[in-house]
DNA sequence: ATGAAAGTTGAACCAAGTTTCAACTTGAAC
DNA sequence: GTTCAAGTTGAAACTTGGTTCAACTTTCAT
């Protein structure tokens, strides 16, 4: 699999790529603006015009980079979804252990989210406008649960029986916890609701 | 707070009422024609149009009913939500202990969901469509969660410090289940991953 | 029966916004 | 300093689909 950074670095191109260093500015424009765009107003009442005005770029200049605006979006999501991977991955790996990895790799996490509150929007609205990179986004989350949770589970830092389960439930509390302390309100702090959601993850709801 | 079942009991119509048999039954085949449409294509592809068509009804008749498309969805989100809440509420109500509340209202959970492919869509796509609607459907489910959990924490039944934060946790685990083994694919039996979940919840990944 | 209120109909109107295109700039290679 | 590919421009063509409306039908209380 491609990690690259980048702009492309993905099967289809979903944007065209600039020669000139001038073309290259004006894509990395386009983007910037969509991301804003797209975040505040959601996909529908964006307009590639405003996008464009947003960009300081002329109406036609867009089509020099994106077949159309979906493939902008189509762009956007994998752009975002890679970029939460290579923030909250290397995070996570740093710690000899699993669940501190989970802790420190959630409080990273709502870091990010609160630097980047159009995540969630571009994300959710995947769902009707790119299903599969939606589920993509998701299933590549999972899958890396499930194989660190394996690992972990053989260095006996966490129970045995571990499994897809486990990891659909995690992945839902991160997100959920994501949208109410990093994206809907920042009344708490980050690293205090990691430590609680970490300890919850570890011990239960057991008395 | 109305917990009246039917189509309005809500502060803001949002549909207008009916006043004889007819108009209710149009009213109905309306809404339960918009749920598949929705379901299917999201709100943008969804047309009004093709609503009346699937609903068998003239276009025209639509705005007798509802004052935008718009309208009319923020009536379904508020249907939906209320639909669940009465479907899996009392389920887990009847359990004594908390922890056996929560493993058979996930079951039921599950087997709405599979019946109401369409849940997903419609509340998720609310965050653009109708935030408000949204925010309460997540926040109304998070208040009754602090508020039974803290109720079993008094009997004793969970650890003392629960609080909003394993609120929002358990509720985005249950949303994500929800949407892998309900939505996605009925590959895994319904109780068998409520047992898992429910287990989860209780011990937590400690071995 | 009858009249008024409720409901139905679909062609036509209209706004909004995506996409095209042909003329115009820019800048770097030779 | 000429050339040419890459990039830029924005007016106008084109689509789509939400909303209106005035004529028509059904229902039901009196």
């Amino acid at each position: 699999m491609s990690t690259e950074c980048g702009i492309s670095a993905t099967m289809t191109p979903a944007a065209k790529t600039p020669r000139t260093e001038r073309g290259r500015k004006t894509l990395r424009s386009l983007l910037d603006a969509a991301a804003s765009e797209f975040g505040e107003k959601g996909f529908n009442e964006s307009s590639v015009v405003s996008i464009t005005q947003r960009a300081g770029v002329a109406l036609g200049s867009f089509y020099t980079y994106f077949d159309s605006k979906d493939r902008l979006f189509q762009a956007l999501v994998r752009d975002m979804s890679a970029q939460v991977r290579q923030t909250v991955g290397p995070v996570m790996a740093a710690e000899a252990n699993r669940l501190d990895g989970e802790r420190k790799g959630l409080a990273e996490f709502l870091n990010f989210v609160r630097q980047h509150k159009e995540l969630y929007r571009i994300i959710d609205e995947a769902e009707f406008v790119d299903p599969p990179s939606y589920r993509a986004h998701y299933e590549n989350m999972v899958a890396g649960y499930v194989a660190s949770l394996k690992d972990a589970a053989a260095k006996g830092q966490v129970r045995t029986d571990v499994e897809e389960v486990h990891a659909w439930a995690i992945v839902g509390m991160n997100v959920f916890i994501g949208l109410r302390y990093g994206v809907m309100g920042e009344d708490r702090d980050a690293t205090e609701v990691a430590d609680i959601v970490a300890d919850f993850l570890k011990n239960g709801l057991r008395c």
